[in-house]
DNA sequence: AACCCGTGTTGGATCGATCCATGCCAGGAG
DNA sequence: CTCCTGGCATGGATCGATCCAACACGGGTT
């Protein structure tokens, strides 16, 4: 904590200062701090209540310049899409914050337009400014990934390299297949027979993998799937417009939706139609993002483990940045 | 942009480096990089040319070590509330990131428990990593300011000092109750006459404010607003009952909220009881959060002007860090 | 008594950019 | 021709923590 005395914040105390308030060398007090265990013990205790009597801290900038390391992580941060349900990112920038600082590192944002899919890594590495990054979004075709591994920059993903399978970067992932495998198997327990799916265009390989488990769930049980699916944009208005056609056509009893946006179209024509949601027909989402919290009960959302995928990044990071470097293969989690 | 050579990335060039390559002194190359009027005309050409080459970027801890400063702003971010409509918070994060850039910063997060309000503060100044602070959760007596003060600790409050009017720190805000009396004018320039007021408990500061504007726009029209008030905590259910309790006793055509949680409540019960949130009951929420943007049509929402908040934050930290220190008072900014 | 060894300690050098005082040179005045 | 001045360029020192090689010392060995 902060030191006791009442003295104004001029320049803060450097490392020369407590050692010569402990009566020891430099060396000695940076021990105190790096390797303790070298130190006898009573030197130890010294070194240390005057750390706490002068209430020192390494200078951060001198020691990153001598160790090469800035102990920050870069993420590249997005516009907020408006209209859509933002899916995950605030809760997972505060997991990753919280997974950082019990490894020892801080966070720093930067920011990106979505076209420039490499500006800002460039700048930040060539200045030494982050020790690594994040990369989120690997959704669509990931030129970061191939791009960081060609300037040996350290880096892990959140999100499969879907485009290039045989890559060998760290990355860590959802398994969205599973979590609507299971979301669909627990409609279908409760008795539903006839369950739509609404997720994305075919080109979205994050979509046709949460469509597969709609899939693989409905055909374990021997239940017909034609007619009964749809793939539109990341829209409210496309999600309503679809549940529309699907109502009409196929008469589901409930919905899987590929993101909490789509749900809340579904949920949109439910209400035009004078249907309850939840009762009369059944709705689920995905990424319990806010909206979804909000709007319960009558909407329920597969829950992406975003504190779990955040300490499985920071666990990479620190094999890619430690002594010896630990390879660390993609890792899968499952939803709760 | 990043330098055409092929090779490979093994240690970045440094200031000595380009000194060599254009045949000056490394002095040179920092004047030519920091003060380029310093120089003549074909000498800086050829600097700019060397670093062009290398793909010269200065190394961040080195100067940051000379100069003492990290051209770091440090935000403390939170943990999301469940269940609520995260008001402001990511948006204002992208924001500020944007126009930190634009000025030569960076942001770099920490996080810190609701219950200790200072916690990474202190680290971080002791250490020097950053520059200065955003303070953003300023509405529950803000022990933050003071102690940031009284360390001399550079930084700018979003949010107002409504505990200490007589604070001289620099602070952004956006007038709530200004927003909150044009969105209530809008509903009385559409014929409504009872339009009912949900907020939050009377010790809420920034409550109070909103809520003072509604109570001026009902005001000024001779309009009563007694029995149309509800002080609530700001959660959906709150709202929920709030908003039943009200629809009985005063029977109001429109609400307007504190808060988009509360808002979802009112919807809540507009559904329950079968009338049209927008068409039968007109509904007004705060912060234009990703809910209210997903639910419209039916509930509309006062949008504070976060891109302008973040582009003063900066412009008072600039101020703060500048030689000399340009005093930079409150500010107060309309909703659009 | 001379020697060695491991535990702890020490001053000096280093990371890379910037500040400082000095030095060089061309051009104008005496 | 000498002196001076202003505009730039130059080597050395500096910021603070860490790495490196050397060294002091007490205890055990031959």
């Amino acid at each position: 904590m902060a030191p006791m005395s009442g003295r104004l914040p001029t320049t803060p105390p450097t490392l020369a200062d407590v050692a010569e308030r402990a009566g020891v060398s430099r060396q000695t007090v940076s021990n105190a701090v790096n390797n303790p265990d070298l130190l006898r013990a009573d030197t130890l205790a010294r070194v240390q209540e005057a750390i706490a009597e002068l209430g020192y801290l390494p200078n951060r900038a001198a020691r990153n310049l001598r160790t090469r390391a800035s102990h920050l992580i870069g993420l590249r941060i997005q516009p907020v899409l408006e209209g859509t349900a933002n899916p995950t990112m605030d809760r997972f920038v505060h997991s990753l914050v919280e997974a950082s600082r019990e490894a020892g590192y801080h966070v720093l944002l930067f920011s990106g337009e979505p076209g420039e899919p490499l500006a800002g890594y460039d700048d930040l590495l060539r200045s030494t400014a982050v020790d690594a990054f994040v990369v989120t979004d690997t959704y669509l075709g990931n030129p970061q990934a191939s791009w960081l591994d060609s300037r040996r920059a350290p880096f892990v993903a959140f999100g499969r390299p879907w485009e290039n399978p045989t890559a060998t970067h760290a990355w860590v992932d959802v398994d969205g297949a599973a979590g609507c495998q299971l979301a669909t198997d627990h409609l279908l327990d409760k008795g539903h027979e006839r369950v739509a799916w609404i997720g994305w265009r075919k080109d979205s390989r994050i979509g046709e993998d949460r469509r597969a488990g709609w899939h693989r769930a409905m055909h374990a049980r021997g239940l017909p799937t034609t007619g009964l699916a749809s793939r539109v944009e990341d829209t409210v208005v496309s999600g309503r417009s679809a549940a529309g056609v699907l109502l009409d056509e196929a008469r589901p009893t409930a919905f899987v939706c590929a993101s909490d946006t789509l749900a809340m179209g579904v949920l949109h024509t439910l209400h035009e139609r004078g249907l309850r949601a939840g009762d009369d027909v059944a709705v689920v989402g995905f990424d319990d993002s806010q909206i979804a919290q909000v709007v319960r009960p009558g909407l329920s959302s597969v829950r992406q483990p975003l504190e779990e995928v955040a300490v499985e990044v920071v666990k990479a990071l620190e094999g890619l940045l430690g002594h010896p470097r630990v390879a660390h293969p993609g890792v899968l989690l499952g939803t709760p």
